[in-house]
DNA sequence: TTAGGGTTAG
């Protein structure tokens, strides 16, 4: 079919070009959208105001993301001729596509040209403070509604409460529900989201079950607050009733929720799950965002190697499939592979600045001082893209594990901005491996003036002070935190296991089978010790100055080493899963030396693989050794 | 005939 003329499409009524308009708004035609509003300008009619059409415009501008052609078309309706809809249209996609603060701006200009605000316009509102976290506007915003009589209004009220659940006062949203006459599936949906975010799912659950109504967002809010909490039996029984029981579909939206709560919990079983149920509705023409959150799910679930086979048999990849892939390559220290792969993603998308993070982090990571150097010095010139703090902090935390500590600080100089807590951080860190007590008290001081309760920094500090030999220094350290009241954020190691996740602190004693885990421990220590392991008790300061000799000291270091969270989840792993299955366990710090040695051991030992995901990245123990080469 | 709230991949 041929594409009529601009005269010819100009020549139609107006409500045929409105109809049309939204036709292209529902279909995601963002070409032939832009070819009729060119028609509709050329055709004179943009001198002739027709709200209608106007709005429709707006409105596909808006959908499609595009805040500033919104914008601009918005500042060429007369403002004579706006109505409250142009303004809402416009506040909610500012606030949509992460300018919520443009958003607020534009409802106060609202107000200065005495539009009359609606029910919708003050959901807006609250939606960009929601967005901001600004409590104080929202509240002034409550105490509109209530002043001019949409208290009433079921949309005002879900939009207050939607706020306040966001900004972590689920009181004032409870509040506020229980005095809304009539109430909407949605003002259930979003009390059911703040007392899963803010309370847990156990008081979830009960509203979820009380809900006169569910729609699907009710189930995906329930269902990701399971997975992120790890209990993976409640999420496939919710799941399976979902689907098999209600007869819902799952959406890409739904599918995204999903796979993404899987991969920040580690849960491969739902994530799996999940894949199976896209491949299964859609074959392999997945969503190109579920196949990028699928490939993003195995990579943090440790399943690098299936991350990369969806990765390669993915029809359709975009600049976000291509990141997901390579920070994930990174974090598992295949810088390599990271730097071969680039060429083949130059030739298909365009790189952006998140690209570089995982490049230079994949150099970092794997040690590759010089292909680093190289990328950042071009990052402008050849790629376009303008370096940001996070480039600096990769380039810093390059230089200075590879022992350029001067040239890493020269770095931090010349910074056009200042250097934030993980540019320092990571100079502190490269102090600690290569012994540089000085500089790091430098550093450390600069730290705590700017974040006086992060503990991370002094633990690497006194660290560094017992490698130095300087005990008196480091335990002076420890007691100045301990005096200001200041804890160490606890150590936490999650596995799964049977359809579960165990979660093990450091000395835990509350998992049921407690006494098989400390047996084996027992027994694993006896294997390690036979095979050459010494406990790395030079780096802890914990044991505190008493009288008793040094033989039960060492005794307490030791035993207080060999209860870390880690060690504990891989005992637990070793006697509960199948001999020769690999172990996939979460730290939610970073994995200390001692139990990076003893896991290379106990890899050889007990012949298991064991993937350790930490804060940072992974580290995989194969055959008495680890993916990161001791490098991370 | 136009608009909104909750779930949206790196």
């Amino acid at each position: 079919m041929r594409w009529p003329t601009n005269a010819a499409l100009a020549s139609l009524p107006n409500r045929h070009l409105r109809s049309l308009i939204r036709g292209c708004t529902r279909q995601c035609s963002i070409d032939m959208g832009k070819k009729l509003h060119a028609a509709i300008i050329t055709g004179g009619l943009a001198a002739m105001p027709d709200s209608f059409l106007h709005n429709a415009l707006l409105h596909f501008y808006a959908a499609h993301g595009s805040a500033c052609s919104a914008r601009k078309l918005f500042d060429e309706i007369p403002n004579w001729h706006k109505d409250a809809v142009d303004w809402t249209v416009l506040m909610g996609c500012f606030s949509r596509h992460g300018m919520p603060q443009s958003g607020l701006r534009l409802f106060i200009e609202m107000r200065r040209e005495n539009v009359r605000v609606d029910d919708v316009a003050m959901a807006c509102l609250f939606n960009a403070c929601a967005r901001l976290g600004n409590v104080e506007i929202g509240e002034q915003g409550h105490g509109f509604v209530m002043k001019v009589g949409l208290g009433s209004s079921v949309k005002a009220c879900n939009g207050v409460m939607d706020m306040y659940v966001k900004c972590g006062l689920l009181g004032m949203a409870r509040r506020v529900f229980e005095e809304m006459g009539e109430r909407s599936v949605v003002s259930w949906t979003v009390i059911l989201d703040g007392v899963v975010k803010l309370e847990g799912v156990g008081s979830g659950r009960m509203v979820f079950d009380n809900m006169p109504e569910r729609n699907e967002v009710a189930w995906t809010i329930m269902i990701v607050g399971y997975v992120s909490v790890g209990l993976v039996r409640e999420s496939f029984s919710l799941l399976e009733e979902m689907v098999f029981g209600c007869g819902l579909g799952l959406n890409y939206v739904t599918l995204c929720s999903f796979l993404s709560a899987s991969a920040q919990s580690g849960d491969t079983m739902t994530g799996r799950w999940v894949h199976a149920y896209a491949v299964k509705a859609v074959g392999n023409e997945i969503d190109i965002m579920v196949g990028t959150a699928v490939v993003d799910m195995y990579a943090k679930c440790g399943r690098v190697d299936t991350a990369l086979k969806v990765f390669e048999h993915m029809h359709q990849r975009n600049e976000v499939t291509w990141n997901a892939l390579l920070s994930g390559l990174a974090m598992h220290g295949k810088g390599k592979l990271v730097l071969n792969m680039f060429p083949q993603m130059l030739k298909e998308v365009k790189p952006d600045d998140l690209t570089f993070t995982a490049l230079l982090s994949a150099c970092s990571h794997s040690g590759l001082v010089e292909q680093g150097r190289h990328y950042f010095d071009n990052l402008e010139a050849s790629y376009g893209v303008t370096p940001k703090i996070e480039h600096y902090a990769c380039m810093v935390d390059l230089l200075g594990r590879a022992g350029h500590l001067e040239e890493a600080e020269v770095l931090i100089k010349k910074m056009p901005m200042p250097p934030n807590e993980v540019v320092l951080g990571s100079l502190l860190g490269s102090c600690r491996v290569h012994g540089k007590l000085k500089l790091g008290e430098r550093i450390l001081q600069e730290l705590v003036r700017m974040h006086p309760h992060n503990t991370d920094h002094h633990v690497l500090l006194s660290n560094m002070y017992a490698l130095g030999g300087k005990k008196d220094k480091a335990n002076s350290l420890r007691q100045d935190l301990k005096n200001r009241g200041i804890r160490k954020v606890p150590g936490m190691s999650s596995v799964y296991v049977g359809c579960q996740v165990h979660q093990f602190s450091a000395g835990d004693k509350s998992h049921p089978q407690t006494m098989e885990i400390y047996m084996k421990l027992d027994e694993m220590i006896q294997r390690l010790r036979l095979a050459g392991y010494v406990p790395n008790t030079g780096s802890q300061v914990f044991s505190g100055v008493d009288s008793r000799d040094d033989a039960d000291k060492l005794e307490e270091i030791e035993q207080a080493l060999f209860c870390h969270s880690e060690k504990l989840a891989v005992c637990f792993g070793l006697i509960s899963t199948r001999a020769g299955s690999t172990l996939y366990i979460f730290k939610n710090l970073r994995i200390c030396v001692d139990c990076h040695s003893a896991m290379k051991i106990v890899s050889h030992v007990y012949n298991r693989e064991i993937v350790i995901r930490d804060r940072n990245r992974f580290h995989c123990f194969k055959q008495g050794s680890c993916s990161c080469s001791d490098y991370w």
